[in-house]
DNA sequence: ACAAGGATCCTCT
DNA sequence: GAGGATCCTTGTT
């Protein structure tokens, strides 16, 4: 079932534990979200809003419930979805679990299997073949990337984040990386054990 | 107008 | 474990 728009009306850290185990669906691909990254806003400096508005950013001080997509180093197309109250958070979709679609999953990357295929930010833009003009897309219509009911996650695993090295201690420490615990879909370099 | 660096991934060793 | 790919955004001249 669809969700609607009130589902994304809390801070990124809620919205990040309320995604996991959600359904992203595209076309005739279903994502299970298995790991994601709260980014908290302004006070958070790690987080892209963090010195304020720029042209870049400019989705996540927009309504909640819609696309972030941001390009990193030149070749990853990363998907967040945008959280709060128009005050600049999201959460960043990090891994995911296939449900439908794993013929075509398998052929955008490359013919691979495994886990290898949705473990990681940069993998699953590149599955769910998004770029720019996907900012601003709202999840909560129908059409295009939408995401959907899924039974509650039994167990959540924390981390820090992944990346963000230019942060303050006390952002680089935060426990802002979330985990479904028994899915094998989770990228695993660091943090969880 | 310019330089620096990034919320990563893959291919080696 | 190390390094390259690749290009846009940002802050600075």
């Amino acid at each position: 079932m669809l969700i609607g728009s009130d589902f994304y009306q809390c801070n990124a850290l809620e919205l990040a534990q309320k995604l996991l185990g959600k359904k992203l669906r595209y076309e005739k691909i279903e994502l299970r979200i298995t790991e994601v990254e709260a980014y908290m806003g302004p006070d958070d400096s790690a987080c892209h809003t963090a010195k304020g508005k720029t042209p870049r950013n400019e989705p996540m001080w927009g309504p909640s419930g819609r696309l972030y997509i941001y390009l990193c180093y030149g070749m990853h197309q990363m998907v967040n979805i945008v959280a709060g109250n128009h005050d600049g958070q999201a959460v960043l979709i990090r891994s995911c679990e296939p449900i439908k679609g794993l013929v075509e999953i398998e052929k955008r990357r490359g013919n691979k299997k495994g886990p290898v295929l949705l473990t990681g930010p940069g993998k699953i833009g590149q599955v769910l073949a998004v770029d720019q003009s996907f900012n601003h897309h709202p999840l909560y219509r129908k059409g295009g990337i939408s995401l959907h009911n899924a039974p509650e996650v039994k167990e959540i695993l924390r981390a820090k984040r992944v990346g963000i090295d230019y942060a303050k201690p006390k952002d680089r420490d935060a426990l802002y990386r979330l985990a479904v615990a028994d899915s094998a879909w989770v990228s695993q370099r660091k943090g969880f054990k």
